[in-house]
DNA sequence: AGCCCCATGTCTAACGGTTAGCCCCGTCGC
DNA sequence: GCGACGGGGCTAACCGTTAGACATGGGGCT
């Protein structure tokens, strides 16, 4: 997945480790910060193991530090034509907190009325966040538009916490 | 993660690994058939190898199928009791699809809002399954709750689609 | 001059999740 | 006898992720 995102960022031009990290960052806005910066180099080294980037050393100009330049081969672009073609929408993972709570009950090891609350009040306070965050960047960029996505996710998500408390009250009153 | 859970089961009761597979399954009901069976393996010696768990050679009745029966430690069991206190909710990964949006557009490779078009008859698709799998399970049942949960979340990725269906068509025709 | 912090830039070890696929064994049907 | 199938268990290998180590060079402070 990380993988061709990278060859995909290398498909509109070349670049070595560092200057790639800073176009992803630049990409993602606020959310940037959260890669990585060994994450990167991992990546790069394994698609040229696995043929699909090579190496063009930068002999250019006075810079004497040795930056290795990433290039696709034809292998790699084929890769990123595919990828692009291909649909890949990442599954919920809602499965964790489900089955913390069924746990948590069943084992008698916390109220999973409480626990609900507790995630309740850390998703609103990443709302709040992410809301201030977005309004933070200019209309119609990249940032913004992720961020959308990002705040709209925690309102669904929220509304089914709003599910599961419904539910769990209802069978602890229930059984 | 999934090492959480795999203790989190077990310390509702002991159990060998296909058992504990069937009760994975069973608590997520349609959605408890993607998970691979190999796993489960390789989580439960991998955290016996941590300390968290112990094996119970099952020598009981007549049973000769040489099952180990995995129970937590003392230290599984307050990695537990850890867990059900975390606050862990995943991030949403929406990055990768915003990246290839990116990609394709700068690197002239495909059209943004096609692949918008595709990614949403996709989720449409899959929404009309979450629902109707909703449907088929019982009222204020486990895999119901978690099934609204999908169902909750793809509505919201459809509402982002159309977000970035109108900012792309806004900036093809705005550049 | 000496010093330290910071940014740039790269790399590695190690862990954890995921997958595909192999293995044994018993049972049921043909 | 034989094959299919399901229960039950396991492994190799890949990939994502992280915490750090390492090197360099410039700017500011004393």
């Amino acid at each position: 997945m990380q993988q061709e995102i990278v060859l995909a960022m290398l498909a509109k031009e070349p670049s070595y480790g560092y200057q790639l990290r800073a176009r992803l960052r630049d990409a993602l806005g606020p959310l940037g910060d959260a890669l990585n910066a060994g994450q990167i180099y991992v990546t790069l080294t394994r698609l040229e193991k696995a043929g699909l980037l090579a190496v063009e050393r930068s002999a250019d100009g006075g810079d004497r530090s040795d930056r290795k330049v990433y290039v696709l081969t034809p292998d790699g672009q084929q890769r990123v034509a595919e990828w692009i073609a291909e649909v890949n929408w990442p599954k919920p993972d809602l499965a964790e907190f489900h089955l913390k709570l069924i746990a948590a009950s069943s084992a008698g090891l916390a109220d999973p009325v409480t626990i609900v609350d507790i995630q309740r009040r850390e998703l609103l306070r990443r709302l709040r966040d992410a809301q201030r965050a977005a309004m933070a960047e200019p209309r119609h960029s990249n940032a913004a538009l992720l961020l959308e996505g990002v705040v709209l996710r925690l309102q669904a998500d929220l509304r089914w916490l709003e599910a599961c408390e419904k539910n769990w009250t209802h069978r602890r009153s229930g059984s």
